[in-house]
DNA sequence: CATTTTGACTTGTCTATACATTAATTGAAG
DNA sequence: CTTCAATTAATGTATAGACAAGTCAAAATG
């Protein structure tokens, strides 16, 4: 780059905001998003304490009132404020307490941790439901369903056995699936969207089915996690991995509203 | 209600739309919203799909660019979509396969279900730290924290087992509460807001002191969660807890985007 | 043929304005 | 003092236009 008259640099700096801000693309919505962010997370402004209305607002950083409004819908949104006509915005309470796991991609955690991964299918039939599945999870009794059973194996090693059924009637590509690939949860989660998922997490002893299978002591603790997914309404699939309690943990990280829910949030990935 | 004339019925099918939008309050954000919700969500539009332009919305709604644009970005705000200048639009694929979990308060649990709820401090004290949980929650090993053991009962029965370690830097009100009146966890919550947590879910056996604890037998399996909370990166609390593994089940239900996840999202909680 | 430049297209940001909707406040009547 | 209606202040929705910034594809160049 040519060298630049000093004169001129102090001109620079001394210069209009607006040609800054747009070479660095740090764009005004996002300082006044951060700005607010900050204040909440740092406690600054703490559950209930009433935000600058949009006009005060528009007069501190000087932009109209559609930039300010934008931004405050968006973290109204996201949880982080409450906003009532009138009344202004105000910051809001945390609300429930929830835990949010990441359940881990076999594959995908395997090839994170540099180890290797394969799956065995033991078993793929297609079969009538038994009554208590088909109460449980609202279909009739007389369905067919496909059952596929499968290992996971980190190493060489088990690390989760997969017990899965899957709805023929909202997956009729799965009737001739082998599941060589990928395993049924890969192959599902590429493949169908899901809308309502629900999860239930118990901790059994091992019987000897999962001793044979996941190589622990017979009575030793198990994870088991059951997850079944539903389709505006239809059921999908239904599945119980176990995995052995000693050598498996299900770890989540989380913020309560905003930064760390969605990992790839819009452009502004900043936080 | 009023019965109305058949002929008037037949005419307001047939009316324009505009005014009933005005009358109704059904605005035209919240169609365009729910036209492409439903697309995704029925699978009619599956993962990876581009969708119409801004301009073709624009042209196929009648209204200007910013209403289509501030629905989209609320769209890919919300994770339902992933948007790029030049390429447009596309249905995104789901992630990564998360779990939420609702973790309960006990009190409130039991007080749905109509039964009694009580709990026991079995032990308080302000101690030293020592290195391996210091480590873990990234505090310096001389550090005095409070220590609360307490026992969840319901009907008289040990329903859960919680050790807690408290840091009286950032909640100094805790050195001198006694936790009567609502054991550590329900006080911290209504106290002191979070803004990050990690949550480790494992399987136990059982050993001597849960079984006098929990009153389970020695090796029967056990969940346990741990909970560590910080606030703008100062550790806040870290808590184990330990639910008899029969008895006892962590369920969650959600929905990926949107719809679910936060109870009383904006005004439009019509979905 | 390979590489660079140019152009066109699509989304991102922002302005200035208008009217609708809701709810807190004020004021008047009982 | 209470109750109900009118005012008013705040957010919600929408428009039309402007320029910026990526990014894909075709055209120009070596």
């Amino acid at each position: 780059m040519l060298g630049k008259d000093p004169a001129e640099m102090s001109l620079d700096t001394n210069q209009d905001m607006t040609e800054l801000e747009g070479r660095n693309t740090v764009h005004l919505n996002q300082r006044i998003r951060r700005d607010i962010e900050d204040k909440i997370m740092s406690g600054e402004w703490p559950p209930g304490h009433r935000l600058p209305y949009e006009h005060e607002l528009m007069a501190e950083y000087g932009c109209s009132r559609m930039t300010v409004s934008k931004v405050l819908s968006g973290l109204a949104v996201q949880g982080l404020i409450t906003r009532r006509r009138r009344a202004g915005s105000v910051v809001a309470t945390p609300k429930a307490d929830r835990a949010v796991l990441q359940i881990q991609d076999f594959a995908l955690e395997a090839k994170r941790a540099n180890k290797s991964y394969r799956h065995q299918i033991l078993r793929r039939s297609i079969e009538p439901i038994d009554a208590a599945t088909a109460a449980r999870i609202g279909m009739p009794a007389e369905a067919k369903v496909l059952c596929v059973d499968t290992m996971h194996l980190v190493e060489g090693e088990p690390e989760a056995y997969e017990e899965r059924i899957i709805n023929l009637v909202a997956v009729p590509d799965a009737r001739v699936e082998k599941f060589v690939e990928a395993p049924p949860g890969t192959w599902l989660l590429n493949r169908v969207p899901w809308t309502d998922a629900e999860h239930v997490i118990r901790a059994v002893n091992a019987d000897a089915k999962l001793h044979k299978l996941l190589q622990v002591a017979t009575g030793s603790a198990c994870l088991v996690l059951e997850r079944r997914t539903w389709q505006a309404g239809v059921f999908l699939t239904e599945a119980r991995i176990s995995y052995p309690g000693e050598r498996h943990r299900l770890i989540g990280r989380f913020s309560p509203a905003g930064s760390g829910q969605f990992p790839e949030v819009s452009s502004d990935g900043t936080s």
